[in-house]
DNA sequence: GTCTATAGGCAGATAGAC
DNA sequence: GTCTATCTGCCTATAGAC
């Protein structure tokens, strides 16, 4: 009579993943407990082992959640320019800064050998489908005579992914959002066709 | 009558920091415990108390022993033109991937929040010193005329150092050590002068 | 410098009532 | 779904003997 709602999660299921991912995002998945999140939630241990069996099951379903509103975000912008597409994928890593907030499967990367396998393998996932996703954001630009860089695809992926997560890492150690901003700037320019590429191209 | 021998620091307390170094570069700074070190080396807990009085005072002596080593080694490169200086700093993120390790003050920066004040300003300041001597680097290398790049000395370095951090990262997740070297090859070129820069001189 | 023994706290997790 | 009560284990750290 009070099936749960086509899609829907459950409030206090969605409640604690909001608080976990909060944690987790800035402390690390080894470094808060369900006491954390019990407390702030105003919730008894018992009630969160509930919804998630054990801590790894929270973890897993963090990650599964992170992906999915990753790559829902990206997909608002599946019809636009390449360059504007990749424009909006490094936005995504500024806002999450912006909120105090670390890439969450960046910081599950760090611990990763912690892990359990499901988890591992998650996080591997996220980080193979943004490489994919790049990989086709910088064809797309190279066809459409914007983007132009050396290198394959998943290389010159890896190396944005790269610098976007060491740059968080150093910008929320000095508190200053721009040095993420100067990071995205520079990786624009970097696969950005310039009058240069076109003088290079006459000049031979 | 056996004093101890001038700029030495005991063998025991040597021998903690590896473990531990080798610990916290793999797992965390809070996912090991004293016991795994007293395991490791066939002590008791309470010995290494006597050594370290707390964890964070191990912590502590953790980053300034690397901080001290990274810069020794840095050093013996310092009569050299900036290429070199620059590919050997680079080197030297390659070897420590290489003993399947982590870079110690990316791991610590990771999980920034949960550390004592000290350990954050000693982590603030390897990253400080990084910065410090790869502004140092590029200038020789723009005077030599082999360097050639846009945008300030520190944002430049602040990008190699992100780089080469996060490429660490994705590079273990992958077990792939060419995802650095790739990153590598990728950042000496973003700051070589190359005949492309000549090309465009001479048009303008 | 290193040990045995142990304190005191917090972690993740379970039993069973409501 | 949520609670109280509790278990077991591990953590960092200390006391005090050798």
């Amino acid at each position: 009579m009070k099936p749960r709602p086509a899609g829907g999660e459950g409030r206090t299921r969605s409640q604690i993943l909001d608080v976990a991912g909060r944690l987790v995002q800035s402390r690390g998945f080894n470094n808060f407990s369900y006491a954390d999140i019990a407390a702030t939630l105003s919730l008894s241990k018992p009630a969160l082992h509930y919804h998630f069996p054990g801590k790894a099951e929270l973890g897993l379903a963090l990650v599964q959640r992170y992906d999915q509103r990753f790559f829902e975000a990206l997909s608002t912008v599946d019809e636009k320019r390449a360059s504007v597409r990749l424009e909006f994928y490094a936005s995504l890593y500024i806002s999450v800064l912006r909120e105090q907030r670390m890439c969450l499967c960046g910081m599950l990367a760090a611990e990763f050998k912690t892990l359990t396998e499901p988890m591992q393998q998650s996080v591997v996932q996220f980080f193979d489908r943004n490489t994919e996703w790049l990989s086709g954001v910088l064809t797309q630009g190279m066809n459409e005579g914007t983007f132009s860089f050396d290198g394959s695809l998943s290389d010159r992926a890896h190396v944005i992914i790269s610098s976007l997560e060491g740059s968080m890492l150093l910008a929320r150690l000095y508190d200053d959002l721009d040095i993420l901003q100067t990071t995205v700037t520079h990786l624009l320019a970097g696969v950005t066709a310039s009058q240069l590429d076109e003088i290079t191209d006459s000049a031979m």
